[in-house]
DNA sequence: TTGAAAGCGCTAACAG
DNA sequence: CTGTTAGCGCTTTCAA
């Protein structure tokens, strides 16, 4: 069908040995002899079968990615990071989703270590087992996940995270400092690390300020969501609300302007990611940047350099805008509420 | 280093060619054996080679799919279509981005070419030659466009379209009822057959209702390039705004009620694709309806079943919503207008 | 029902 | 500098 290197040489009439040394761009070929061959190679449309090419070398020249959820924003611009870094190179990118089913991520895993020289998995839901295991076949670059303490750390792994903590306690501190004293959380999926992580601070430091926390668990972390609990939102339980990302966060905006409910006026919402272009959002969206896109260039910096650290992280801050202000109720609500018409 | 087949077939006490034969679920194998072998294969966590299987079949179980910007959200949802549909039937999938550019669009077709049984390309910018030549490597979909009526359509080739012509002629006539005689369309890219479409319609459609059109070039279709057209937008040289995709007329929507601006009071504005999830948009947005998942699904199908027929287009329809209303100015305003103060 | 052997397209020693 | 040869891991005749 298509033309083999075996037809270049005939036509160049060449041993396919020396037609390979002159495609691949040996110096072990006398120029004339390399200028035929590539000639001949160029008139015939010769493209070498990167498959053979993999066999023989043991390298495909590809590299694979593994999402929770690739309709999720957070991963498509962590993809479009990844590929602008790594397809430069000419690697190919072989992408698969494993819908947050853990056994089909590890069966894209598998199916995947055959075919490409490194696999990238973002917010993997495997076991840290399954991870280890999944470290024995191929290089992994686990992103938006880590390992825990307690697991030996496998020679082929790295790991890249996005440090929240700075974001989130600054994120809490600053709704404190505007007198929030109830605080809503819009949480992520169930089996994500990161949710855990986001989770984890925002008890803590909401602990130590002294400030009532309220999870609210959500179906997916995507607008529709966010409308939902917007919709549903008690305004009586708090005075802002910080959500598991912007999109989440632009539902609550949509659904509190559609009750007529001020923002900030009357409650302060805080989002997750700095994913949204100026302007998108409003009121502009207060946010934790914790960008995927630094994340993506992280873990194409780990793919491309094998030699690169084990431990990346990207750091969080956050980005004060027009949609948190000082809290308008008093700060002890409970006792001062005046009592509802029955 | 990986588990190979013949470790199988050794460790089974089988040759070969029978752990072959028995992981490929054939039937010539005696039963007994063939437990053995899968049992054998599963305990040596053995996965098949799928570089040594596609050279020896010539079928890969991977597709191909390139985009010319997989940042655009309308590529992302027709990947995120595909990959449901076609990653169920555990092909592999493997991505390029062309970032607009033909060569390196041509240069990915190559170096897919032999890796991937079949090849989806999504808006090519190829000329209709290349793409013509890319159906004698490998059979092809094309989506989101469709080689010229003069040119031999090849028969490894599908293609399948958005028909905008219903969808936009309705959009103008929508408009045209409701009073607005100057229309400005905010343009997709240049190198973009679908841009074309929509142009071509509008124009003729414009032409034959008598209404003004302006077409404005833009730089990218997104978010920032509709804020940045809605902000130099003049108010008198339209009443209605017509936008090549939703993110754009996104964008024109922040700018406008950034600058006090009335969406629908003063001006309309129609977007296309309906990409935005229900309440996104404020005032929700009309738009022409021509979801690129629904040209995923298309595309998928071609994909899956080459006996599928060859043409293939998506319907589209009009969806009016709040942001487009009757026009409020005069209809021959330039008479009336009322002299500036300077 | 099973095994031996050929070979997919290519690269990498090893000779010459 | 170039050709010969031996595989990479797998499927698939062809015999047994």
């Amino acid at each position: 069908m298509a033309t083999t290197i075996r037809q270049v040489a005939e036509a160049a009439g060449v041993s396919i040995a020396t037609a390979s040394r002159a495609l691949s761009g040996s110096d072990a070929v006398v120029p004339a002899t390399k200028d035929r061959v590539l000639r001949v190679a160029a008139a015939l449309d010769y493209t070498p079968s990167r498959l053979a090419r993999g066999l023989v070398t043991g390298t495909t020249g590809n590299i694979g990615l593994i999402f929770p959820d690739i309709t999720n924003p957070f991963y498509t611009s962590f993809l479009a990071e990844v590929e602008s870094l790594v397809g430069a190179h000419d690697l190919g990118i072989v992408i698969g989703d494993s819908h947050e089913d853990p056994d089909r991520e590890y069966a894209l895993v598998r199916q995947m270590s055959t075919q490409v020289d490194r696999l990238v998995l973002t917010s993997s839901r495997l076991t840290d087992e399954q991870i280890v295991a999944a470290a024995g076949r191929l290089p992994i670059v686990l992103a938006n996940r880590r390992l825990g303490d307690d697991m030996a750390m496998p020679p082929r792994l790295s790991q890249m995270v996005i440090d929240v903590d700075a974001g989130f306690t600054a994120a809490v501190t600053h709704l404190y400092k505007l007198g929030h004293r109830r605080l809503t959380y819009l949480d992520g999926p169930a089996r994500s690390w990161s949710a855990r992580q986001k989770r984890a601070v925002l008890t803590r430091v909401c602990g130590e300020l002294g400030l009532n926390l309220t999870i609210v668990g959500i179906e997916r972390p995507d607008f529709t969501a966010g409308l939902a609990a917007g919709t549903d939102l008690d305004l009586d339980q708090a005075t802002a609300v910080l959500a598991f990302n912007d999109q989440v966060a632009l539902g609550v905006l949509a659904a509190l302007r559609a009750r007529g409910i001020d923002v900030p006026g009357r409650i302060s919402v805080i989002g997750c990611d700095d994913s949204l272009p100026d302007g998108l959002a409003w009121p502009a969206l207060s946010t934790v940047d914790s960008s995927s896109r630094a994340l993506g260039a992280l873990a194409a910096a780990a793919v491309l350099d094998p030699e690169s650290k084990q431990n990346g992280s990207v750091p969080t801050r956050l980005i004060v805008r027009r949609s948190t202000a000082r809290a308008a109720v008093d700060l002890n609500p409970r006792e001062e509420k005046t009592p509802e018409p029955s």
